[in-house]
DNA sequence: ATATGCCGACCAACTAGTAGGTTTGCCTCT
DNA sequence: AGAGGCAAACCTACTAGTTGGTCGGCATAT
């Protein structure tokens, strides 16, 4: 299969990053892993940071998934805050791990340019989706809230990510999912 | 001056782990801020791991001091979390940095034994600190609650110094202050 | 016969850390 | 006051290993 190394390679660094940054993984621990030479990854990602990249932009995509159909199958903003809070238990509960860009965003100032411009990417788009999901009846006037409430509702989130880490327990998780649903019911 | 070399590789070492976590800097890095020879770093901290671990034990009790203080001046729960949350806006406004032992939490699983059981007491130490200073009639019948929400107020507010970051603007860190101030009414 | 996927061998640059020697300043004994 | 000793602070020069990355070649499948 054309596509298997390729994805193997993109899961690899996903992981890798998730758990050690950036700068914790190289293409030796990468190739151990897949089971390919070193040398075999640059086949298919000319550079480092052409892998990182892509990892982060099919990261990207998946969460886009995830939310869209958060947005279809649920109408109710607290419903729909509280499937976007369990997108980060689950994180936690899957692999113990950290939202990849997260972690990337600890390493901001060393960050590649095409990675940061990915990561950069991932926070817009879930601010934006929060305020779009979130707040059907949105509107000029109540916009500066609303943007204010998605950002302390996703730093909240994120920060519990590096709470639970610590902790070796989702407690602070569930602490997050519900001071979320707080703020909202404060604004909403 | 005997002990200026030492203080200089701390500083040193701690803004560059604060921009780009552990694995992102070098003793050449930081040899050629302090304008001394990488080896002459070993004459202060035997390993890297030494040099971050005392970062951190000297980052943290500059922020204990810094709690005492506040609970010596202010005797008001929310005047408390008000000047906790500045901490907060401090670091950002001032180095634009995040707070260190978020962003060594970020490579966790990579983290030499010493310096991550630094960075745990950090974390340990802030949210008891939390639940002294903004709950001084605590119960056994309320700990959960005052856990929970100790809990929230620090993920707020750290994961706001991610978001900051990658904004460039202190607004969420501005947001996550409200989200706390919220969210130790609605439990105090 | 040509593209794909992979590999072994290599590279320059970098990593933390070591060995051994020189300078500096302070303490003590005369 | 001056000499001797001593240790802290720093240096140059090195080690062994790792980093991301290159290159030429060898299979296999089309």
């Amino acid at each position: 299969m054309a596509n298997d190394t390729r994805q193997e390679l993109l899961d690899a660094s996903e992981l890798l990053m998730k758990f050690h940054g950036y700068h914790g993984f190289s293409y030796a621990n990468i190739a151990e892993r897949v089971g390919i030479k070193k040398a075999s990854i640059h086949h298919h990602f000319a550079a480092k940071c052409d892998l990182a990249a892509e990892s982060v932009r099919r990261y990207r995509g998946q969460i886009r998934e995830i939310l869209d159909q958060i947005c279809e199958e649920e109408s109710e903003p607290q419903d729909r805050l509280r499937r976007f809070a369990d997108i980060f238990l689950g994180a936690y509960r899957g692999e113990g791990s950290m939202c990849l860009c997260a972690a990337l965003t600890a390493d901001w100032e060393s960050l590649p340019e095409g990675v940061r411009d990915e990561v950069q990417s991932y926070w817009d788009e879930s601010r934006a989706w929060l305020g779009d999901a979130l707040f059907p009846n949105r509107s000029s006037a109540n916009e500066p809230r609303i943007t204010s409430t998605a950002n302390a509702i996703i730093s909240v989130l994120e920060g519990a990510l590096l709470c639970a880490r610590v902790d070796s327990s989702d407690q602070a998780l569930k602490d997050a999912a519900n001071a979320a649903a707080l703020l909202l019911k404060q604004d909403g």
